[in-house]
RNA sequence: GGGCCCAUAGUUCAGUUUGGAUAGAAUGGCUGCCUGCGGAGCAGUUGGUCGAGGGUUCAAGUCCCUCUGGGCCCA
């Protein structure tokens, strides 16, 4: 695109400009400049000879202008990205674009193409596994960061020509399962929950889940019952497990139906109980074994263990002296299967259908008729969404696939912050905190904030302000409506910070949907949607030529960089990228809506520019906001 | 004890990868702007010794060192 094509000819121009004074091997930055009046593009290179050359920075930024200059004299015909160049006084060289050029390609560019596809991938095969919540409670908003940071790099990437499976992991057979069968065996809450108006998910979570947690202080033999189920989920005991398999698919499916009004979705479920009775972890051990990755301790504290000696992170027990597995060595076949080291044993079945008509499969290991072999596994790239806390983890299971393949950069963790519940929140719910103390939340002890409870709150909230400005939406629409507003308030809230950051959450914040949020991002593409249906035109031309005011410049100058905007997102797995480039775009928007007329210009020829702009800007606002997961809404 | 991460406006955060011109948003407070294209908007104002100290550099929020405070993981 034209942005890029300016920043390789500034680049062209520098490097023409050191090689005509015969200067040599000398690295330069161009980057855009603090301010409107700086130009375009700025580049340091004369800072950095003023040893060298034993001269001012401004002599040097003229000595460069000036043969960049006479370069151009003698080659005026050819169509420039740059129109002009100038050695400030500072010592930068600025460089300002060819907006009239720049423009044209652009709009015209955006308005001809439907889809505006980018083939980044290729085609190539990404694996990415997000959610993986355990099977025994109902979404809070900690998990609701890793379904909204994991579905938009899944939108993201399917948009640019990824082939793109979508994976939850599902560990069925763990400690937290066991917590609340414990529940339902030894303390006998019954399996129908008595108050009907609570989801199963919620029951389990909120009310068994924190009460066996209560109870095990108090009674020690609880634990030892625990224990017991443990080892017979993981044993394979045909009567718990259909009991257990009972109980988690229909948490699973509560957990679905919040994951999906959060616009996600998913290709497959894998169920950990199905990776242990397939073998395929006693294939694994055997092969960690035999490739001499894995060696058994004889003596010292770990004698009679399975080890994992890594390079950083020092020894590792997979299996301990008693034969059982480690947390860490379940994980191990499943990231094997995803790069290709093990290969795929399980046949599929159909489970659901989702919100936007996919199929939802399931692993199975009965050998059905009707269940099929799809391949999901393997992957060119795989990607992991899990929240920064097994950071160590994970990087001891890339270690060893490394020790299978080499080469393998296949598997990506993408790490993110938890999220935290504000000083005011915790307050709110209940529980002591200090002064300017953010709180940990908790599944066990009960202290989070529920996802749907959440969302529901947003979704009040989202229809009253509708009501108050449409009083002609009603029914169906009003609530498809309201419930749109709020989920993009939560999406767009849960992706705009830096991944690596706590995330903390204010349930009074969280409820705005004004200033930088995603509901401001929807009413700036209603604006577009209005202006062109009122404008009656359905075919726009690509002339930016006469759009001149300084506001509609940095409007083409940024949609110029949408491309660059999305390559910066895949290559730096980086999504707020999309939400900061999608905000300044809605601002310039209703900065220019504000002060420049578009129906009512009188200048017939100008007001239809300034609509064909309109709509090139509504087009990149709804790719920019669908990669989010926010649904573009004609009204609001 | 070992390792990793964080600290910027009253609050929540950008900016640190690759050092560069007057450190930006949002929100809160105050004040303007709808007989006009939708006010979920726009503009103005208020608010910062970029945790502290030292170093490198023509130039440090950004790089290096030390310290303080907070968090996470491992033992």
């Amino acid at each position: 695109m034209s942005f890029e094509k300016f920043i390789s000819e500034a680049n062209e121009a520098v490097k023409f400009s050191l090689k005509k004074l015969e200067i040599k091997n000398e690295t330069f930055n161009l980057t855009e400049p603090t301010r409107d009046e700086f130009g375009d593009l700025s580049c340091n290179v004369a800072f950095l000879l003023t040893k060298q050359l034993q001269k001012s920075p401004q002599m040097i930024a003229s000595m460069l202008v000036e043969q960049y200059h006479q370069f151009r004299k003698t080659d005026s015909n050819s169509q420039s990205y740059i129109s002009s160049v100038v050695a400030h006084d500072s010592g930068y060289i600025n460089f300002q674009a060819n907006l009239a050029l720049i423009g044209e390609e652009v709009i015209s560019h955006i308005l001809k193409n439907d889809h505006l596809r980018m083939d980044i991938g290729k085609g190539k095969k990404v694996i990415i596994e997000h959610t993986s919540v355990n099977p025994n409670k109902s979404l809070h908003v900690g998990h609701l960061r890793n379904v909204a940071i994991g579905d938009t790099i899944y939108r993201i990437l399917r948009d640019t020509n990824h082939d793109v499976r979508v994976l939850n992991y599902v560990d069925d057979s763990g400690l937290q399962v066991a917590d609340i069968l414990v529940g339902f065996l030894f303390l006998k809450f019954p399996v129908t929950p008595l108050n009907n108006n609570i989801k199963f998910d919620t029951y389990c979570g909120n009310e068994i889940y924190v009460k066996v947690n209560e109870l095990y202080e108090k009674d020690p033999e609880l634990v030892e019952k625990r224990k017991l189920l443990l080892k017979k989920l993981e044993q394979g005991d045909p009567e718990i497990i259909s009991f257990a398999s009972e109980i988690t698919s229909k948490v699973l499916k509560d957990q679905l139906r919040t994951c999906w009004r959060m616009k996600a979705r998913y290709d497959l479920l894998n169920f950990e109980s199905h990776i242990i009775i397939s073998k395929l972890w006693a294939k694994t051990f055997e092969r960690l074994r035999n490739e001499n990755i894995i060696i058994k301790e004889t003596e010292g504290e770990n004698a009679g263990c399975w080890v994992f000696g890594s390079d950083v992170e020092g020894t590792k027990i997979i299996v301990r002296s008693d034969g059982t597995a480690t947390y860490i060595a379940k994980d191990i076949p499943y990231a094997l299967l995803k790069v290709g080291t093990l290969e795929d044993q399980f046949k599929y079945l159909a489970f659901l259908k989702q919100w936007d008509n996919t199929t939802l499969w399931r692993s199975t290991t009965d050998d059905l008729n009707e269940a099929n072999q799809l391949n999901f596994f393997p992957a060119e790239d795989s990607i992991t969404v899990i929240d920064n806390r097994q950071t160590r983890l994970q990087r001891i299971i890339k270690e060893i696939l490394n020790k299978f393949e080499s080469n393998s950069n296949r598997y990506m963790h993408l790490a993110y912050g938890p999220v935290l519940l504000s000083n005011r929140t915790a307050k709110d719910l209940g529980m002591e905190s200090e002064d300017q103390k953010s709180v940990q939340m908790s599944g066990r002890k009960g202290i989070f904030v529920d996802a749907d409870f959440v969302l529901d709150t947003l979704y009040r909230k989202a229809k009253e302000e509708t009501i108050k400005r449409n009083p002609e939406i009603a029914g169906k629409d009003l609530e498809r409506t309201s419930e749109e507003i709020a989920i993009s308030a939560m999406r767009y809230s849960l992706i705009k910070n830096d991944l690596e950051k706590e995330l903390k959450f204010d349930m009074i914040d969280s409820l705005s949907l004004d200033g930088n949020s995603g509901p401001y991002l929807q009413y700036a593409y209603a604006r577009c949607c209005r202006l062109i249906e009122k404008s009656n035109i359905n075919s726009f031309s690509g002339d930016a030529s006469i759009l001149s005011d300084p506001i509609e410049y940095r409007l083409i100058k940024h949609l110029s960089k949408y491309a660059i905007s999305i390559e910066d997102t895949i290559k730096n797995m980086e999504p707020k990228l999309i939400a900061v480039y999608a905000y300044e775009l809605a601002t310039m928007f209703n900065l220019f809506y504000e002060k420049l007329p578009i129906l009512k210009e009188r200048d017939t020829e100008l007001s239809q520019a300034r609509i064909s702009l309109v709509e090139a800007i509504r087009k990149i606002l709804k790719i920019f906001i669908s990669f989010v997961g926010i649904t573009p809404l004609e009204r609001m």
